[in-house]
DNA sequence: TCCTATAGTTAGATTATCTAATTACATTGA
DNA sequence: TCAATGTAATTAGATAATCTAACTATAGGA
């Protein structure tokens, strides 16, 4: 979670903005010479955009008074609600992350009356998670305000420019989730 | 920081992999109606790719013992090295945190010997806060890594891909930077 | 039946945030 | 000139999301 000072009386003196360029710059000189430093400029660029968007998502889903981390999990109950064992280990294995973080998750959402344990008969030691009602009330009350927030991001592309976005996005996501071993 | 965990004996059963398709129909369910799904569907995975690009970098990092945050931090006082006055309000004020969020940064890196926090002699109230040499080390130790990493997530754009993409991110980031008030 | 592997949780830590309170200095206006 | 008020920085205490390591309980095989 992150970013979103009330107020705290705003300060005089300011820090310049200095822009792209100085980044830039040092990037030319502290680049090994087998950095293309084009790439690392869009690389760079895309970073940034990347942090700018979770906060804009953490913004709005504070509304909610829920984070993303949760919604992704109650997202992925919903999406596997048909079946039929879902564990805490196969959510920790899936959301690249460790079991006791999810257990840490769950006992907030079960708290919340978000989701149910049930433990699984056929195995003792495991335990079946599922979303409730009241989770997925929640879940469809803020998905509409989601799905808008998400669409605009780009909204401000014409057809051309999303056609060939859209492109290129699908291609970097999928090398990415390979590279990091994750994905849905 | 997030998501590298290391072993911790690989869970048998696993949740299928479900792919974009699942949450497209989802959207197509619960989005409102004055939602283009095509852009939201560009939205989300602009999300993902954000999210997981932000945990490739922090793996980078990692390596380094420092945070994106701290490397951040280290960043802006690097670039704005000449400055008489660098305070950790304007410091706040440009990472849109807060003050006390700037207090514990400080004391991390200042423990570490990679900044120095001096009195500032005009007005007794204000510390002015610098990179250290040692800082400034570790920065140029960080950088061509750091570089190379952010060459590497769009390494497998051709050159038309990378061209359109690039006009494409910095119109966006500019309009995210602009919507959050915050910016370089 | 005993040993070991696995599932889940708990305990305790770290990082990055926040708000509210505190301390110290600066400014201003009666 | 000095008391009230404002501002800068820090501290105290909280929450969120993560981690590792240790623990408990169950399962299953030799």
């Amino acid at each position: 979670m992150k970013r979103k000072p009330a107020k705290e009386y705003t300060t005089e003196q300011q820090l310049p903005r200095l822009g792209t360029s100085p980044y830039l710059k040092l990037m030319e000189r502290t680049a090994s010479s087998d950095t293309n430093l084009n790439s690392a400029h869009l690389g760079l660029i895309m970073l940034w955009l990347g942090d700018n968007i979770l906060d804009m998502v953490d913004i709005d889903l504070a509304a909610f008074d829920i984070t993303e981390s949760k919604l992704d999990l109650l997202l992925l109950l919903s999406l596997h609600a048909d079946q039929e064992l879902v564990t805490p280990s196969s959510i920790a294995d899936r959301l690249g992350i460790r079991r006791s973080s999810v257990t840490a998750l769950l006992i907030w959402l079960e708290k919340k009356n978000l989701i149910v344990r049930e433990p699984y008969a056929k195995d003792g030691r495991m335990t079946h998670v599922r979303i409730s009602a009241e989770g997925s009330t929640l879940v469809n009350q803020i998905l509409p305000t989601f799905w808008s927030t998400c669409a605009s991001l780009v909204d401000e592309l014409d057809k051309e420019e999303q056609a060939v976005f859209q492109k290129v996005l699908v291609k970097l996501n999928a090398s990415v989730e390979e590279r990091l071993g994750s994905g849905r």
